[in-house]
DNA sequence: CTTGAGCCTGTACTTGCTACAGACTTTATA
DNA sequence: TATAAAGTCTGTAGCAAGTACAGGCTCAAG
């Protein structure tokens, strides 16, 4: 299978797939005589594997991290777990600090009076510190 | 005052000053004869608003925007209000996104055995679609 | 046999900074 | 006053994580 196809039957963007054979993520498949790169099915899954990853958040230096013990074959659940469970943390604390701003703005938003005067309490809230 | 002390004062990285002035939020500053940068009040005030918007999420783009109706001084609090709102509408899709993220990494860590086997159920997920 | 689609490479662009190098100026110390 | 240290100047390169070309080949269909 080549690049298209691949791209097309993942929904990856083909771009983004000679992207993750640049940064290692994805081994560099064999070519044809003419250096068309030929794709097995292992490539899709690993491709598969990453889209996935970085769905779920994980950095492309996490996701080599994981494919790295994945792909030794000598990983225990334990370890994948472990940068799950981390990640999942860092995935909360983001939400955290999220709903933080978000209350921000709902305060910020409810001093304005809504009128057409340009004396804005938003533009002020702006230009306090935290 | 110069550009350390601007930053000093703000708690802004020093090239990052000079990265807004280059993208147009913060004005060009009058310089001395040998060409250093001498920054008035108003240019704090500035800065901190830009340093502000950002904390809230505001991008660089919609920074300038609100910058152009503040510093074009005819701006309306509805003007400004719709802005922070539609702001305020992102802010919580993405964490809905977060939170559905979230589901599915706990999902996914619980069905893990935690053993030392290689026979790890995250690895499986991460090899599925969505 | 020609046309168009697909693939190849390298490089530039994106966002929002941050971090240098090398030259110059200002300030502090001896 | 001389010199050293700190500050500032410019331009440029780098980060993540891709995306989007240009210009040249190659492959398949009509």
């Amino acid at each position: 299978m080549k690049r298209g196809q691949l791209a097309t039957r993942t929904g990856c963007n083909i771009e983004t797939i000679r992207y993750y054979e640049k940064v290692g993520l994805l081994p560099d498949p064999p070519r044809t005589e003419k250096g068309y790169r030929v794709y097995e099915h292992k490539h899709e899954q690993t491709l598969r594997f990453i889209i996935r990853s970085r769905e779920l958040g994980f950095t492309i230096e996490q996701i080599r991290g994981l494919l790295s013990l994945v792909d030794g074959g000598d990983y225990t659940c334990t370890e994948i777990r472990d940068q799950t469970e981390a990640h999942l943390a860092a995935v909360r604390d983001r939400i955290v600090d999220l709903k933080k701003l978000e209350a921000t703005l709902v305060e910020t938003v409810a001093a304005c009076n809504g009128g057409n005067t340009p004396n804005c309490p938003v533009v002020d809230a702006l230009t306090k510190e935290i």
